[in-house]
DNA sequence: GTGCTTGCAAATCGTTTGCAATAGC
DNA sequence: GCTATTGCAAACGATTTGCAAGCAC
């Protein structure tokens, strides 16, 4: 079931499934976690030993290309991956570095800019600060 | 007067002033492009030939941190900073790469968070598509 | 003199590249 | 058999770290 709809996500993108595709696509969509790379590598590899770090690479470059996957770059150090695409801004804790998914203001997904001078074709809307547990433990 | 500007902007954040530390906000403040550590190092080191990148590193990461630039991670290749702190949100082109400051639509920059689980410190709004040169260009 | 700032050199680490092996139609 | 995909190993490059020298009050 969750095979079948990771296969039927890279169908739906155009994007032809190989088994290591489809067991990246079933990642993103059963760990709403934001993975990286590298923990894509190292959850999957348990299963698929043979799997490689670049074929990671290369197949979540491969979804943000074709839409099937957002790469968040809203952490300076790492680039996250996110399975669900349906426009949605993202919170980053400064302190415990969570990420998290928050739901966009009405129409902030689709904001159009003035006189056309650009075609938008994707917004992010990334924030940072402190959550809620961090806000509550003493200072470091 | 530029020199003035940058050096009341570091106390204006409290941060203390050097030499090297007036160059670099000098020329965030004087040049909007948004650029990177390269950039600022490679500008400065003609007027400042025993600039260290190390020290260009330090320093923005030091203004970013008091709030008196900001850090852009628009492009997931390279990290840019911003002199200009005042809310706005940016637009980069996936063809030639270049990134323009954008109006926030209204309210954007402020936008408050369900039920105060978090605080946000910090809005980034992010455009990615085409501007309007590669728009009028022939497909690559 | 003490503490902060600078800057060199080396280390680190995420990411990309080249290319050979493999799988699928 | 041909083409696309995978995966290893090496290369690359941006950023960080350790530490010694320099500067300021």
């Amino acid at each position: 079931m969750t095979d079948r709809s990771a296969l039927d996500t890279l169908l739906g993108y155009g994007i032809h499934p190989s088994v290591q595709r489809i067991a990246i696509m079933d990642y993103l969509l059963t760990h709403r976690t934001h993975p990286t790379v590298d923990e894509v590598y190292v959850a999957l590899n348990k299963e698929i030993p043979t799997l490689s770090k670049t074929t990671v690479y290369n197949t979540l470059r491969l979804f943000a290309e074709h839409g099937a996957a957002l790469m968040l770059t809203i952490d300076e150090k790492k680039i996250c991956f996110d399975g669900v695409v349906k426009p949605h801004a993202h919170f980053m804790c400064r302190r415990c570095g969570r990420l998290k998914d928050v739901e966009l203001p009405e129409g902030a997904g689709t904001l159009q800019l003035d006189g056309a001078d650009f075609m938008v074709e994707e917004t992010h809307v990334y924030y940072k600060g402190l959550c809620r547990s961090c806000q509550e433990q003493p200072q470091a």
